[in-house]
DNA sequence: AATATAAGCGAATATATATTCATTTTAAAG
DNA sequence: CTTTAAAATGAATATATATTCGCTTATATT
């Protein structure tokens, strides 16, 4: 008896990260993926019944993953802002050097592959940060605006940071990245 | 002899347009977007040789669109900061009411579809904004950090807002709205 | 009104893609 | 070492989608 592989399931990730990062999840196709993967056509169907449970369980995984990496490190005994910016780190450099994943997630949030039953499940891991936006708001540290909207707009800029980057080449150094950071910070600063 | 008829081309796109923004890209078809037209297939390949050429022409009508109506009323006598207001609330209420041009023009960045020269075209119209950042940079109201990075953050902050405004259906009232605009212009002041 | 020319049509065709399945290979268990 | 059950294969099949084309309809021009 021979059983699934763990790590084949990896290679069928990557494989798909890639692609799509590449050409879009329109143009991606089962049969380029199990190529790039470098298995069969058929093998994917061992793991995966079909392209929606595929493009599913891929969207779940990136979503743990990434809660997962961002408050690594994460302390509420140290002081808010360095914690804070440990997060916005850790978020930054994730996102940069997995930046197929940032393509993956922003094409699927609009693709009829992801039913409404993960798009859920990917907004309940949200809830740490809205803790971390209340910490900052009790402490006085940043305005009192509806954390939503906060944490939309910390996103919403960290990830057209990260495609910018990414097209134009341009190294996001130490002190760009400083930078980066303190428009973040006076945006969010009381 | 009968001529093409140019509300048939914007009956093509509208449609082109909600339906990408409901099913993504990759979920849609060149029978979807008839149907949804109100027209025949065939019709479809009467004003675009093709789908590429559909998308294509699309995006670009759509990123013409959107510069066009950012500048709207603006006059560089007044002072930078309403100045400037005024083009960030044009954008906001564009891409609100224009909610599928963001999702298509997203969805597109990604696809095998859109062409480098496409591509290219589109960045070229950013340079009235570029201006915009110098300008207030001259005038020692805006941080003097490369002009790319603060319209990224701008941008980037603003299409998450119009998102998560449209999937939480949160009424985005003019109080809402200036909490906004307070944040990215305290992110950018000097 | 007659004619010409292009738009409009949609079933038929060509193409691309997802999925299945009979067969082979692999490796765990006895 | 043999047996066995599951994984892996990829050609074959089913399905979905883009595109074509012979025909009809509309409307500018004469």
């Amino acid at each position: 008896m021979k059983r699934k592989d763990d790590k084949k399931i990896i290679q069928i990730f990557q494989a798909a990260l890639r692609l799509v990062a590449e050409k879009g999840l329109s143009g991606v196709t089962m049969g380029d993926i199990s190529r790039e993967a470098g298995i069969a056509t058929g093998t994917l169907y061992v793991y995966f019944k079909g392209k929606d449970e595929l493009i599913n369980a891929l969207f779940a995984a990136c979503r743990e993953n990434s809660v997962q990496v961002s408050f690594k490190g994460y302390n509420p005994q140290i002081p808010f802002k360095p914690g804070f910016k440990n997060i916005w780190l850790n978020i930054l450099r994730y996102k940069l050097q997995h930046f197929e994943e940032v393509i993956f997630m922003e094409q699927c949030y609009h693709s009829p592959f992801i039913t409404n039953d993960t798009r859920e499940k990917a907004l309940q891991l949200s809830a740490p940060f809205y803790a971390l936006i209340d910490r900052g708001q009790k402490e006085q540290l940043i305005k009192q605006a509806d954390a939503g909207l906060l944490l939309t707009f910390i996103i919403g800029a960290m990830n057209e940071l990260v495609k910018q980057t990414h097209y134009s080449s341009i190294t996001l150094n130490r002190s760009r990245i400083n930078t980066a950071f303190d428009l973040c910070w006076d945006a969010l600063k009381a």
